[in-house]
DNA sequence: ATCTATGACTTGCATTTTGCAAGTGATATT
DNA sequence: AATATCACTTGCAAAATGCAAGTCATAGAT
């Protein structure tokens, strides 16, 4: 469980301690989220149609708010309700994102339609600023839609590979 | 488990579907192992100093191959030995690879030298050919160290934070 | 003021995955 | 033939997971 026993690293590099943190079936699904989708409370996320468990739903939220990735604050119009946001080391992680979801739309068959991965990969930092600037000014407009769960999405869109632009 | 029950997707999103392949903490050491220190073997992955177990590790690389990331071939020489080669799908995570590393380089408390990861921050795109001019060479000379495993590295050199250089 | 609904969790418990120690079998070396 | 090495398997206890069923603190309606 990332985060939740604070034992010893297994070693000072970067990937291992980054695996340490979300290095799990949930934790990146929940940022990204939080991220390109513009979820903010627990509701949300437990119907995001991943199927997630509330009980590791709640740990993964707690876990992310130790490693300081995302905040959790009361919404002060409604006192049940909490809203969940990224932190800047939360945000920090889209160039992740958006590198994890280029390499499956090339090598797996995705519900992502091919055209905007295709328009992502050439736009990488143009992206990313994009993403951040709705973070930062807390535009909640969603980004990404939800890549053909079997519902919505125009079939003609899907994607079967995407050929890989630079590769030499 | 990643990749042995060949049950349903959860989604067609990407990043979903990526972290059914490698969403748990060590199948992406593998492959940083592969890509950038030059592992070949079962022995040297054993022996990488993250302390993974041996049935786990046979599990993880047969996972990746059942995937299409990884390869595994007898050596001619040895039979008893069996070499380990990303795909060109395998090499296709560099970017992933290298955008966790920052990542946790610039968040994290790692082990890793501050110059060194600056560079590769301002200079991603020749990082990443550089690793895949190794690959498709099958030059093995490792590409990182291994980065203050509390042993080797000179500690005047371990970083405490790296500043962002490209934020706003 | 009571009654019902909602949102964010906890708890219990069966199932699955993990980690460690100890094999196993196929080469290779002596 | 004896021993060592390498790449796995197996057994089993411990931890993580998924699911159903609570709990608890608001909010809105009667």
């Amino acid at each position: 469980m990332p985060g939740k026993s604070k034992s010893k690293r297994r070693s000072g590099c970067p990937v291992s301690i980054s695996l340490e943190r979300f290095g799990d079936r949930w934790s990146l699904l929940i940022i990204r989220d939080l991220m390109v989708r513009g979820f903010r409370t627990f509701k949300e996320f437990q119907e995001s149609g991943e199927g997630i468990a509330t009980n590791i739903l709640a740990d993964r939220l707690q876990s992310l708010e130790a490693a300081g990735i995302i905040t959790a604050e009361e919404e002060k119009t409604d006192g049940r309700r909490v809203n969940y946001r990224l932190t800047e080391k939360g945000i920090d992680l889209a160039p992740v994102l958006l590198e994890l979801l280029i390499w499956a739309a090339r090598h797996e068959e995705t519900g992502a339609p091919c055209a905007l991965i295709a328009k992502m990969a050439n736009n990488r930092e143009q992206v990313v600023a994009e993403v951040r600037r709705r973070w930062r000014e807390r535009d909640p407009t969603p980004f990404l839609p939800k890549f053909g769960d079997d519902e919505g999405s125009d079939k003609s869109m899907q994607t079967r590979r995407v050929r890989n632009p630079s590769n030499a």
